[in-house]
DNA sequence: CTGAAAGCGCTTACAG
DNA sequence: CTGAAAGCGCTTACAG
């Protein structure tokens, strides 16, 4: 089917082609008596116009780029991924922009992915999931070919680039105030990977909140975790031998195996240590017990992102834009206190 | 960078377009001069063919579809969907197709999906997830525009669908038989949705087994689940009022959620109720139990599909191919047996 | 082994 | 509001 072109329309309506195409593509001043024979023919038809030609008389693809570094196991176990996915492949559907997707697993793959990301007629954008070290080579090299970027996450550097991000050192700071606030005193932190921006800057958050109210720093009490429930068990074992009283956990997945750890160790949760996570992604409910959490808008990230690229690119916007979600605390039963 | 086109190498090298293009493309019979002194202008220059004028010229777009009908809420929480993609993924990028990604989450995105991914000069073929009933209208529909496509999972309707799928049938029909043979006389099971091919089957070898055997079928021991912890949690509560003394569960992100609601009740794994699950795939180890388990070759899954469509593509095999992939027990401690 | 030329199916100034 | 025509950047018989 559809082997038509807009030829054959033409041909059968009584028109040239310049007028099918531009009923086609929505354009203004065409008599509605046109418009609505071309369009029957069309249904009648079922004729779609040829992809390729499109793009390459118009210089524009309509689809963009996805780029995953896959630099964290999280990727197979943390629903972040799922949820950023949907929301980037909403947003696109939404636009009528189609969505090409890349896992970058090795070296070897960036020597294939490199040249096809950047091929100018290729793609009209790109978004790169990033935050890692590692992913500052492939910014660069998107930057340096001129793409239209937007980066999901905080990258490393930030001059040039568009990046949608969620306020990690202020969810962070709320976290662990709340923890402050129900009087807990030694309050620890399984922290992300320290080698990401997402780490770092809720690792900060934690660290603020705790200065701000005279804490002293303790190295002891932070520990550094990968966003793996096991990661998040191990973990808070460590912690356990600093008797903290409460914990702040970077991720939700994480929080699971941290509460595993807690209850195995014999304690409780919340009277003796009170643990707030970061997601609110819909989790097992562990036991009867409810995580109060950090809620962040992921799939609203993804579609932020798309919205921002497609601005990028329709209206040439050069001046990179960073856009900063808000994120919020929600309280259930894991700190003690619904207040 | 990359405004150039083949005529700029032809001109800097001082040949023609054609022989250019057929150094791009690799045909033989070049002289060695000639290929060395145009790959170097490439090299020199950072030359990129144009992907649209190659695909609106050579008829193929050099890239794949995969479509996921997001029937299930598990798309979200089970390790399954990226292992999926990172095989997917990874063999499209080894035969240097691109990848374009359709998660269809409503009725509206298939109005928008279904022209886009049947499309002659967009997708070189497609893949799409399948095995509930409301998948056969895109499987259908892909069919009828004769687009070359390969189902990942067992479609309902066979004929003339080529597919990839693991053996369930044999794989719960191998876990049941081994909980038999330890001795188990009260098996029960938490299916999978019944409304999926992956759960009629695995729920189909778990009767087989117990059949087999001369074991009454008896439906009070059948539970049906939805591959979330949640699911396996409250679906083996209600298990639990009937004492069987072991549960085959047809994922392990359910077992998880039964073995939780096992130990709430105050029985023991596997001493009071042993428990078998499918995948494998790396979990948080819940205590100090390990997951007997059938594996099932998620990875591999992808990579054959990619295969195989490549080959429906390349080489225009017209028959329907039907892979099934094979699967293995895992056994670990959640049996109380290590034979 | 190489080149000239037609053709892939659109979009888009330009002219009217 | 509509059409004729150039052009987007390749591939691929065809001829030599």
């Amino acid at each position: 089917m559809s082997n038509l072109t807009l030829e054959d329309i033409a041909r059968r309506v009584g028109v040239s082609r310049s007028t099918v195409s531009r009923v086609v593509n929505n354009h203004p001043n065409i008599s509605e008596d046109v418009r609505t024979r071309v369009l029957a023919a069309i249904d009648e038809t079922g004729y779609q116009p040829n992809a390729a030609a499109r793009s390459l008389a118009s210089q524009r693809s309509q689809t963009l780029g996805l780029a995953l570094p896959q630099t964290v196991s999280s990727f197979f176990t943390d629903p972040y991924f799922p949820h950023l996915l949907k929301g980037i492949s909403e947003a696109c559907n939404q636009h009528d922009y189609a969505l090409t997707f890349f896992l970058i697993t090795c070296k070897d793959d960036e020597k294939k992915i490199f040249p096809k990301i950047s091929n100018k007629s290729f793609l009209d954008g790109v978004l790169v999931q990033s935050g890692h070290h590692g992913d500052q080579q492939i910014i660069g090299h998107l930057v340096d070919a001129n793409k239209p970027l937007v980066v999901l996450g905080r990258p490393f550097r930030v001059d040039n680039v568009s990046f949608v991000n969620v306020d990690n050192v202020k969810g962070a700071y709320t976290a662990v105030s709340h923890l402050i606030r129900l009087g807990r005193r030694r309050i620890s932190t399984i922290t992300g990977p320290l080698a990401s921006t997402v780490g770092l800057d809720r690792k900060e958050g934690f660290l603020m909140a705790l200065g701000e109210r005279g804490f002293r720093k303790n190295d002891k009490l932070i520990v550094e975790g990968d966003f793996t429930e096991q990661g998040g068990y191990y973990s808070m074992q460590t912690l356990l031998r600093e008797n903290p009283d409460a914990v702040f956990v970077a991720s939700d997945v994480m929080a699971i195996g941290a509460i595993r750890a807690i209850q195995e160790s014999g304690r409780r949760v919340p009277e003796d240590v009170a643990i707030v996570g970061f997601d609110d992604i819909p989790l097992s409910t562990i036991t009867d017990l409810e995580l109060t959490t950090i809620r962040q808008p992921v799939i609203e990230t993804g579609v932020r992102a798309v919205e921002v690229l497609i601005d990028l690119i329709e209206n040439g916007t050069d001046f990179p834009q960073h856009i900063i979600l808000d994120t919020k605390l929600v309280v259930r039963s894991s700190c003690g206190s619904k207040s």
